[in-house]
DNA sequence: CTTGGGACCTGGCTGC
DNA sequence: TGCAGCCAGGTCCCAA
């Protein structure tokens, strides 16, 4: 018994998140008054191999000096769309964070923004998975994208239709981007715990009604996340610093061994797709179809 | 065509 | 004390 409690208490130090929908979209909106209407006034690069696509001069030559228009959140991606047409995409991977102010400069530093205001902001990522490039067409890139999940094209019928020919684990499906967009590992089991949908369940066997209840559970799961600012369990941090709260609401992610609060019984985690999957036993019964 | 699995990368931890 | 080895995560790429 002792062992397995160390074993739990390991997997819990193991467990690294990264940003998903709720983060992102928290990012956005809090960098957003930083940086629309105002330019960049210079890019300095830390580390070329941040940026994807082309050059690290190249990149700096062609943000340099642009205002930025807009700032947007497709997925898990975050757009500034510049005043030369082209658009300056991040994605945060694992570890990846934009931080406001000049005392978040140290090695894990990858890029500084200038802003004409006088402020600028760093792109920070310790484990090098995040990316940065510059596109032409940002439609070459959200165009593979499925359907936002808080968007009104993200319809119970536009799920059913996306799941109906992907014999594969549900828990797979969700984090599919081009079936769902911005859905990444926790807030998939977050997802299919609210709606008792076992992680294992195949994609194209779950019924219409727990089609319609996966659909409302991503959602609400979601803008929860998103009105306490994303989930903290790890390196994710705001762009002033602070941290989300998101976390302390989760029933199963992040809990393996932990009790539930539904049932009691003790969360188990398993891999899904060479994911680590946590789910309740009890409230998430495998039922049929199921994928072993 | 769909599905599955490994590579990428690094910090933090274990265990020798 | 030191260090090799292992693991997490999302996406891309390739093999089956």
């Amino acid at each position: 018994m002792q062992k397995a409690s160390v074993i739990i208490a390991w997997y819990a130090r193991l467990v690294q998140k990264m940003p998903e929908l709720p983060e992102v979209e928290t990012i956005k909106n809090e960098l957003m008054p930083h940086v629309v209407g105002y330019s960049i006034t210079g890019v300095e690069l830390l580390d070329d191999s941040v940026v994807t696509g082309m050059s690290g001069g190249e990149f700096c030559r062609m943000v340099a000096g642009q205002a930025v228009e807009k700032l947007e959140r497709r997925g898990k991606y975050l757009i500034f769309l510049l005043a030369n047409g082209y658009s300056l995409v991040v994605h945060f991977r694992m570890t990846g964070a934009l931080l406001l102010g000049s005392k978040n400069i140290d090695r894990h530093t990858r890029a500084v923004f200038h802003l004409s205001i006088g402020e600028h902001f760093v792109f920070r990522d310790p484990r090098r998975f995040g990316v940065m490039r510059l596109l032409q067409d940002i439609d070459d890139l959200t165009g593979k994208l499925g359907p936002e999940p808080l968007s009104e094209n993200f319809t119970p019928n536009v799920l059913a239709r996306g799941l109906s020919n992907h014999h594969i684990p549900i828990k797979a499906a969700l984090l599919d981007q081009g079936l769902i967009a911005g859905i990444g590992n926790m807030y998939a089991d977050e997802s299919l715990f609210a709606s008792h949908i076992h992680p294992l369940r195949k994609a194209d066997a779950l019924s219409p009604e727990e089609i319609s209840n996966l659909h409302r559970s991503i959602q609400k799961i979601l803008r929860l996340a998103i009105s306490d600012k994303g989930a903290s369990v790890d390196t994710y941090v705001r762009p002033d610093g602070q941290e989300g709260t998101a976390q302390f609401k989760f029933n199963v992610a992040h809990r393996y061994g932990k009790a539930c609060p539904v049932c009691g019984a003790p969360i188990q985690r398993i891999m899904v797709r060479n994911r680590g999957t946590c789910f309740c036993p009890g409230c998430q019964s495998p039922g049929q179809g199921l994928l072993l």
